[in-house]
DNA sequence: TTAGGGTAGTTTGAATACCAACAATCAACC
DNA sequence: GGTTGATTGTTGGTATTCAAACTACCCTAA
C-alpha cells in the first residue's frame, strides 16, 4: 500500500474542483458556488485556446461588440460588456497600441471617443470568433444542447440582479 | 434628427449589461460570454448581502470548506475552492488575521497545514451561511426552481472543462 | 453669460486571480 | 545511506476587476 492521503481525485493541472472526497456542505446547493466554478473553467479554457493570439475572453468580448456597433462610446461599451468604464481604460489602450482598434474624438462630444476597429482589428476578430465558436459548441455539449436556451435564459435573468 | 447613438438603457449602477439598444453579435448565442454576467452580478449581489462581515465569496466558500472539512489541507482546498494553491496564502492569512481560521502543523508532513475553524469562525460561518442561503434563493427564484437541478448539473460539467 | 448639475474618460488604490520559481520536506528506489 | 523526483506552501510578477475621486466638457436655466 504505498501513498494515498490526501489523494485528489484527477484533474488537469487547475482542477476545477468538487472533489468527490471532500464534504462542500451547503455549499453544494448554492447556485453562486457553481456558477464561479463554471465562469473560470470556461474563461480558462477559452484563453488557453487563444493564447496564441494574446486575447482573453474579456478583450474578445470588447473587439466584438466594437464590432458590432461601430462609434460606440466607451461607457456604452462598459454597460454592454457588463465592466465598469475604468476597466475598460487600459484593456482599449492595449487594444489601440495593437493597432486592433481606433479611438476617434467625436465632435459632438468632445468628451467621448467613437471606437472602430481597424482592419487588422477585423480580421483578428475574425479569426477570434471562428474560435470562440468552437468553444461555445464545446460548451452546449456540456449544457445540453435540448437545454442551451432555457439555461441561456437564466442567466440572463441572473445578470440583470 | 438629435443622434443617439450610443444611447444606453436604464440600469442600476452597474448596468449588468445587455442592452437591448446595443447588438450583439455572435456573443448574443454565447454561453460563455452570460455565464461571466451572470457570475458577475450574483458575485456582487452577494458582497452586498455581506458587507458589514467584510466578507466576499471567496473567503466564505473558503469558510465553508474549512468548516466542512476539519484538518484539511491548504492545497486541498485550493483544488475544492477551484483556486490557484498560491492564491489562498494570502486569503488565509487574512483569515488566520482575524482569528476565524487555524493552522496547525502536521507531524506527519511538516510541509503541510491542517486548517480549522476557530470558535469565531464558526460563529461567523453560521451567521454567513444564513445570508447564503437566503442569497441563493433569490437565485434559484431567478433561475426558476424547477430548474435549478438541471441548471447546478450543467454548471458542475462546466466546471470540469 | 454664467452658474449649476450631469456625463465621459482617466487615475489611483485595494482585491483577487493565475503562473512560474523556489526552499523545505517527503517518498521511493538503489 | 544517498540520490532522485514529487509535493507543500510562499513569493514575485502580471493581469483584471471595482469603486471613488478627479478633470474636462456638455447642457439647461436664470
Amino acid at each position: 500500500m504505498t501513498k494515498n492521503a490526501g489523494k485528489p481525485g484527477r484533474r488537469g493541472k487547475n482542477g476545477a474542483a468538487a472533489d468527490e472526497a471532500l464534504r462542500l456542505g451547503p455549499l453544494a446547493d448554492f447556485i453562486g458556488f457553481y456558477l464561479r466554478l463554471a465562469q473560470e473553467a470556461s474563461f480558462q479554457a477559452f484563453a488557453r485556446r487563444v493564447r496564441e493570439y494574446q486575447m482573453r475572453p474579456g478583450r474578445f468580448a470588447v473587439l466584438a461588440l466594437i464590432g458590432e456597433n461601430p462609434g460606440i462610446s466607451q461607457t456604452a461599451l462598459s454597460r454592454a460588456a457588463g465592466r465598469d468604464k475604468s476597466t475598460l481604460t487600459p484593456a482599449l489602450n492595449d487594444l489601440v497600441r495593437r493597432a486592433l482598434v481606433k479611438r476617434r474624438r467625436v465632435a459632438s462630444d468632445r468628451r467621448s471617443y467613437a471606437l472602430s476597429l481597424t482592419a487588422k482589428g477585423e480580421r483578428l476578430l475574425s479569426e477570434l470568433t471562428f474560435h470562440a465558436r468552437a468553444h461555445d459548441r464545446m460548451l452546449d455539449e456540456l449544457v445540453g444542447i435540448e437545454h442551451k436556451a432555457e439555461f441561456i435564459r437564466a442567466l440572463r435573468r441572473l445578470a440583470l440582479v
